[in-house]
DNA sequence: CTAGAAACGGAGGTATCCTCCGGTTGAGGG
DNA sequence: CCCTCAACCGGAGGATACCTCCGTTTCTAG
């Protein structure tokens, strides 16, 4: 694991960093939208490589999966520091939470195909989840120092609800979604 | 739905319905073993017809694993029947609760194609649990009747536990599936 | 027994997988 | 600046699987 993410001897070199990126970058895109019945040689058409580069980076379809998965997270909770430096606290926990969910939901494609990533790799599982109640955590930690939220606030009881807030379907869930992150949002707010 | 199960117009010409049992037996079979991801030319040379055949009964992978799934559910409740017939009624739940432990264990492979099945037609979960609990109820009535078990018994309760039983996985599985029933049936008998 | 409807079988066009190896490029040393 | 070679790239191609289509065979009603 982590075979190429870290230093394995010696760093790696530059073309193969840029093309593991644009390969990443189009198994996102086009997991997103297609589901995961994509054929590799469509992902490795989008990011510009040979098929033989994609299968150098990642040898099965489930290293690809799982790789994308990891640098969505990544890039999901990366993104909770840069809202904390340009927003006050209950603001970027809002728009945070907003592009969590909003994020995801676009990216529906990818839950079945996590779903069998999940079950012969159940690490990835725990892993991604302490990364996100980490960027939760770095929010609301900042919500509570300054007031603007209740003290008890818990960075799991918020994934929770994020999750089922993940969960919805059918037409007109964005709505939905939208009233009741801001629902969410007044529960966490200092002084009911 | 029900396309060949049901008289559609005429009745299915004689061969046509021998060569539908012997794809399914074969279905049930590879899938058993190799899981969801058998080639469907594999079924139907196990089967001994032609690929054109298999595609003509089940036009779907799909079909062919919901249908599959159906045909294995119906044989496990007919024989809560026959064992009524031939034992007691407390044995006769022992051994059809050992053969549902077992039987399903030893098919596992199915249980992931049937997540995508049962996603995408909801109707066949609750159609088929019905089914179970159908054959469960007769088995804990007789029992109930002749006085070997308690009078209270619920076969809900009965199914749900089985549920749990069948989860059992890791080494010595299967040792300590036999314990549980015989603690299960222990349960259920009159007079604790 | 016969006619025609129903079912059979498998060849074959298409899509995807994955490997393999000749050619290309980046990075450190001269 | 150039050289060298190890690392990396690309895509042709063999293998496998999907699914359709239609000539041939088999059933069954009359």
């Amino acid at each position: 694991m982590g075979k190429q993410t870290a230093t394995p001897d010696r760093a790696m070199r530059a073309d193969a960093l840029r093309n593991r990126e644009k390969l990443l970058a189009a198994a996102t895109d086009l997991f997103a939208s297609g589901g995961t019945d994509v054929s590799l040689e469509a992902v490795a058409e989008q990011a510009g490589v040979g098929i033989g580069t994609l299968y150098r980076h990642f040898p099965t379809r489930e290293a690809l999966v799982e790789a994308a998965y990891r640098s969505e997270v990544e890039s999901l909770c990366g993104a909770a520091a840069d809202l904390l430096g340009s927003n006050p606290p209950s603001v970027a926990l809002e728009r945070w939470m907003s592009r969590f969910v909003g994020y995801s939901a676009a990216k529906r494609g990818m839950v079945d195909a996590l779903q069998s990533v999940v079950a012969s790799n159940s690490d990835l599982f725990a892993e991604t989840r302490r990364q996100i109640i980490g960027a939760i955590d770095l929010l609301v930690k900042a919500g509570v120092a300054d007031g603007s939220l209740r003290p008890d606030a818990d960075p799991e009881d918020v994934l929770h609800a994020l999750g089922a807030i993940w969960l919805l379907k059918g037409p007109g869930w964005e709505k939905r979604a939208e009233r009741l992150l801001s629902l969410l949002m007044d529960g966490l707010r200092y002084g009911t």
